[in-house]
Order: C-alpha cells, then structure tokens, then sequence
DNA sequence: TCACTTTGGCAGGCAGTCTAAGGAAGTGTT
DNA sequence: AACACTTCCTTAGACTGCCTGCCAAAGTGA
C-alpha cells in the first residue's frame, strides 16, 4: 500500500515548511528527522558519482553520528547503495556508496493543445525514455488519460521497471489549474477540457500520486532546475506560441495566485486604446502578440503549418522584407512591453523567453531585449533579462515533469522504508 | 546589553523557516522550541483579554506540560502577567493570566516626501502615540534621522516609557530599499538619499534594532494585519499619489524582488506608442497617471497645494465639466490598467488602492473597478478586486511600522529573558 | 616500527516533546 | 456531608533526536 495520502499533504510542490506539531498527532519529533534526511538525500542525488559519509558530514552540516544513522537509515532503504571501500587519502579507507537512481521512477505527462509529451525519469530526474504523441481529438478527457496512462505504462515496462517503482507523476496542462484538488479547471486549448479531475483519474489508473500543474509553471520549474534559469530562485519563464502565459519562481517557490491565475498575462492590457475593444475569451496581449496576431500581420500567415509559415516570415524580414520586418517588430514591442511589465512587478532576476516563436527568431529576442532595456528606467538599469532558452521544448518538458515529481518522489522514498 | 544579532539574523519580516542546525551550532533543539513558544506567544498576544493554560492548549494544539513549561518561561520574563485564579467551569478554577503588551515598545518612522509620521505602539500593535512632522529639507539624511531619532524618544518619554524597552523600529521610506542591509538605495522623492545606511544610524542612536523597508511594502503589511486585506494572504497594495508603486504580498509574506524592486510600477510601460517616448527618472504609468499626469490634464492643475485643486478637479468633474471629466477617466483608465495588468500577473485576492487620489475621490475608484472587470475576460470573472482602502493613512503606517516590528519584537521578547 | 591522519562507530548527555498518572479545587448529586 | 465527576494544571517517566567526546580501524609517511 502506498502512503498516498501523506504524499499528497507533504510531497507536493510547495514544500514551504509547515507550523510543527499540527495537533500532537503522534509528537513532533520526526520532524526534525525528515529535515535533515531531506538535507542527506538533497546532497546525495546531487553528486554525479559515489560519495561518503565525510563529504556528507561535510556538506550538510550535520555531525557524523546523525549522519551516520541516516545513512544507514538510506541504506537498509535502498535509496543508497554501499559500493565498497576507496582509496585512502592518508587514513581510513572511506566507505563509498552511491544514489540508487533507479530505485523508482517518476513519469511526466506534458499535454499540449496538438502533441502529448510523455517522459519518464530515475529518482535523480535524468530522462529515460520519452514519446511524443499527437493529443488524441474527439474523446473526452476521461478516455485521453486512461490512454496516456498506458503509455506511460509502456514507457516503463521499456524501461524494464516495475509499475510499483513508479513514485511519482508529473501532468502539465495548458490553463488553469486548481493545483490543490489537482483539477484542470479550464483548459481552452484543450476542447472539452472543463473542471477535469486529472489527478483522481490518473491515481486510479496508475497507483501512483499525480501532481497537475499548469504547463508553464512546470516550464519554470525546469528551467530553474536544470534548464537556463539555475540559481535564479526569483525568475519567470514567459511563454509565447499559440498562447501567451508565464510562470513566476518566487525564492524557490512556485507562485499560483489566489485563483491559481497567477502569470495568466494573455489577458494584460497592452493601452487604453484597447479598453473598448472586446477580445473574447482570449486576452489583450495573447490576441495581438499570440501566434494569431502575428498571422494577421503576415498576408499568407495562419494558413498551414504555423512553423513554416514562421520560418517564411522571418526570413522574408531578414531579407528586408517591409511587411514582414514589421510583422516581426510590432509583435516584438509588445512582448517587449509585457517582459518589462511583468519585470517591474516581480522584480526576477531573470525573465526565460521560450515557446515556438523564441525558438525560431533570434531577431525577435533581440528587439525584445532592446524594448525591455530601453523602458526600464536609468536608474533602475537591471542586468539584460530574457535570455531565450535554449533547451529543446522536449527535453524541458520531460525534466520539468520530473522537477514536479522531485520533492514528491523523495518524501515517498523516504516515507515507504523509513 | 542587547542581543542585536540574533534579531537582525532571525527577526525581520521575512519569517520564513530556515533549514536547520546550520553548522551543528549548540545544537537544534532549541530551533523545536523557538518554533512553539511562538505559537504560544501568537496565541496570547491575539486575545484580547485574559486567558488560561488551557485555552493556549486547545489553540496551539501542544500538549499540556509543554504549554505549562512555555507559559511559565513567559511569566518569569514578564511578557505574560498572572492574574489569579478565574471561575470555576466545574472543576478545579482556572489560572487567568495576560499578554502584558507595556512589556516592550514598537517604534515607526514613515518617511514621506513632504510629512513624515511617527509613531509608538505597545507590543500588541496598538498605537500609543503619534506625531507628524514637517520631513526637515535641506539638511542631511544623517542629520534628519538624528533629528527623528530625538522624535522618538521624545514619544517614548511621553508614554512614560523607558527608553530601554523600546524593542524595535520600523523605518518605510519612498524608494528602492536593500532590506538585507538596511539601506535606502535611492529615493527620488527624498533630495539627497542615495545609499542612505539607515538601520546603521538609527540602531546607534535609538540602540534598539531597526528595520528599514520599502513604505509601500510597509503599507501592504499593515492592511494585511489591521486593514482592508485581513486575511488575504496574497494581496497587493497599489499606491497612487505624486509617485506610484505597489507592494506584494504573497502567501502573507512580503515578496521584495531580486533587486528589491518588486512592485515599482511607476515604469509600467502603458502601450506600444509610449516606446519612443523617454520619461526620465519617472517611468511612463508614473507620469502619464500620477498627480503630475493628472495636472497635465487640468488647466489649474499643479498650481499651489495639491490637496486643494484635486478637490477642484474632483467638484468640477462632478459637476458635469467636460475636461475635468476627461482628466479623471483617462486617469481612471490608465490605473485601471495598472491594476488589472498587476493582477493578472501576480493572481491576489484583493488589490487595495490607497493614496491621495482614491482617498479624495470615489468615481475614480469607481471607473478604476470598470476597468479592471472590463479587462479580466469573461471566463476569469474574479471578485471585484480594489476596494479604495477605508483607512487613515496615518493609522496605516504607524501600524504598518509596528506589524514591521512584529516578529522583531516577539523575537527580542523571547531571547532576552528566555 | 611508530606517529599521524582520515574515516566511521559507540556511549553518554542534553533538550524537548509526548503520554500517563496524580494532585488541586471546584460542581453536582445523593 | 459524602461521593463522584469535571476541569485545570503539574509531575514523572519514556521516547526521539541531536550533539560532543572517545575509540577503533585502516591507511600514509618518516
């Protein structure tokens, strides 16, 4: 039996520490324990290769008996195993040992509005194996999980691992997210796609805790684990393809908002001059600087591919092309004005530009750069922001998934054997 | 003497849990015990009135002897004071015992343009005494904080309280503050403050630790705590007078931003034909919606006292004056914006306006709503955001100066005597 | 061979919590 | 008035977790 329920209350996301000792249920003590076995683990996934118990001592902190107890405590889990002894370094021969990686595994499930990304990562977050699926059309929501749940099954029975070893699962879906419930709430790219109990359905089909996130939220986690954002603890990823969204990192943590809206910036007004205008159900920016809007300022965009009507155009404004040269400016002004908008509110010390349209045109990043340094103020003269990531979508998406599954995966490894 | 350090490393608004046993100093046992002694002391200090050990028990959710042993630490310091024994409820009678809020004071100094506020409360937060005074021009920062100091003590004196139980001091001030350091980094609005080391000065004159912060950050705490955004923990608060600027707080914590200027929308960028013009110091919202934009749009605008020809506008406006009609709505709209563009990004559960310019006028609180509602699409329909703060700016910032004090002084409270 | 270093384990102590039991001081019922 | 019962608080004892101090193991270097 898998102690899902503890999963759900500590493992999530927001690893933001709690008031102690909720109400005497069982004394608190064990707190301090799961801290400082968190503190071992951290450490020993990080290290690429084996370690001891002094690089341990040495980089948490902690004293040698208490890491001593907790190793062993790791040891008789499985989640370390002991490699022998090493060399001697002018003393005793230190015991090495090393992160069991494959000890379990974490699967990601990436849902796009046309492509599926499935991926499916060991304990460290190192990607496995991966698919990309075309997103099933005209079956409900209930049927396109259960499909994607057998693959990740798949996915893992490749992989030569048992389903019991699947700890943790990460999904990303484009909207809203009711983080908590682990409810799509609404996704308008994905049809149909109205308050969808993701979490209930997959834990059902795959005995393992899910965790949904909104897509670019994920994006953002991944890129400050492990993508282009490392070390930048407040830092947004601004996504711009079909839609316009943002996550926003603030001190390590995810930031949803009140109404888990938060960087929802389709909607932001781009001047007064649009107050009367109605865009529907798709906001101000999204609608002029979307995929969509830059279609309508391309005479044969939106017909056909949108990558290669792209390509097309940002070639044609390289060659000097006027209308295409424009095209490409008065999108980059806009997403300009919304880098440095969502700049001057969150204060990041970075601003991740990523989706189809960064990943095709460097000049666009260019002239976004020029608009965002040019409206922040002199005085307040930030270091450049947005630098386009250059991770492929593919990669991120899968070790996003996994970044969500991390702190899942390690309390669940923790909890199952300690 | 005065345990300084500990407070400024553990004492400040920023409350969030630190990882434990940071180098195996004394131990970390303690760290169990700092954690609950606060819970007990959040408990005493929100009652109201009197209480017994058993009420702490059922509210703090610890078990009875480690509240007995925490109470009676409390009572030897003298934060908490025994008052006898209560009527019997059917048993043995209770021991009645309260929060002894003249145990310690809280300073506040809001440092304003054109007045500055000053303020003492008792360690509950309740203020005891404040003053306004003319911001001295003309003479130095250091000079100006001595001379704020003296204000100080002089309030102090006045409270028949000894200068020794002055516990902490929260300084807000108009301008981009590195919090860490204690330091104005620069303040427009304040002639000469640049790099102004302000906890320094003020920790060596009122010997007693000093916090300096953002004043509109201070503004967000203090509506949090007493104002309009009770129990909104992720809320913002959205300034507009002769400068603009927004505090976020987010999850009850104040979120400051990378380089400390998380919410510094004066440099909101209101559309692309805004990109070529250059707006100075001031950023393009800041000029376009502050009192400066304002007046732009009023013929006897700017001329004399503000407080006077604002009223003017507001009158005439009313009264059915086309300009001063079209001065108010375009500013309307364009704070419209700025609210919605802020919600969108950050996804509170209330945006509180405070200022000159909503205190003055509700119509313009009222087209500001508009907007906002208007520019939200439908499917996101949020609560009406932005009720024009109800509360007198000079009861917000010297409670905001004490909420600023708060942790500090529990804090101090607890490592003196414990 | 001997001193010294590095690594890891064990014993003992301390701090803080909890549960369990008990004392104190009432109320209510017979 | 005696008894049971309630409520409130304290004391006693056990548990958990951390730490320091000491020691054994197993090497290096002179």
């Amino acid at each position: 039996m898998k102690p899902e329920t503890h999963l759900r209350g500590d493992g999530g996301l927001s690893s933001r520490t709690r008031g102690i000792a909720h109400h005497g249920s069982g004394g608190d003590s064990g707190h301090l324990r799961r801290l400082n076995l968190d503190r071992v683990l951290v450490v020993a996934m990080d290290r690429p290769d084996s370690f001891t118990r002094a690089e341990l001592i040495e980089a948490t902190g902690l004293s040698a008996p208490t890491v001593g107890t907790l190793v062993s405590h790791l040891i008789r889990s499985g989640v370390v195993r002991e490699l022998g002894a090493g060399p001697s370094r002018g003393g005793r021969r230190p015991a090495f040992m090393e992160f069991n990686a494959r000890h379990g595994f974490v699967a990601g499930i990436d849902l796009g509005p046309t492509r599926t990304r499935l991926s499916v990562a060991d304990l460290r977050g190192e990607p496995l194996a991966h698919r990309i699926v075309p997103t099933p059309a005209g079956i409900g929501p209930e049927a396109l999980l259960s499909r994607m749940a057998g693959a990740v099954r798949a996915l893992m029975r490749d992989e030569a691992a048992p389903p019991e070893k699947l700890l943790a699962v990460a999904v990303g879906a484009p909207g809203v997210v009711d983080y908590d419930r682990g409810v799509v709430t609404l996704a308008p790219n994905l049809s149909g796609w109205t308050n969808v109990a993701v979490r209930d359905t997959l834990e059902r089909a795959l005995e393992a805790p899910v965790v949904v996130e909104n897509d670019v939220n994920l994006a953002v986690i991944g890129e400050h684990w492990r993508g282009a954002a490392r070390g930048h603890v407040t830092c947004v990823f601004l996504f711009v393809g079909t839609g316009i969204g943002a996550g926003v990192l603030i001190d390590g943590e995810l930031h949803r908002g009140h109404h888990f809206m938060a960087g929802e910036i389709a909607v932001m007004c781009m001047g007064p001059q649009y107050l009367s205008v109605d865009f529907g159900s798709r906001g101000c920016l999204e609608t002029l600087a979307g995929l969509q809007g830059l279609a309508a300022r391309w005479p044969s965009g939106g017909r056909g591919d949108p990558v290669r009507w792209m390509a097309e155009l940002f070639e044609a404004a390289q060659k000097g092309d006027r209308t295409a040269h424009q095209a490409v400016d008065e999108t980059a002004r806009l997403i300009g004005i919304a880098v440095a908008n969502v700049g001057a509110v969150v204060d990041p010390s970075l601003i991740v530009l990523g989706g189809a349209l960064f990943a095709q045109a460097e000049p666009l990043v260019h002239e976004v750069r020029k608009v965002v340094s040019s409206s922040s103020p002199r005085w307040a003269r930030k270091r450049p922001s947005g630098a386009a990531s250059s991770w492929p979508p593919a990669r991120r998406a899968a070790s996003s998934g996994c970044a969500c599954a991390k702190r899942a995966s390690r309390c669940e490894v923790v909890d199952r054997h300690g």
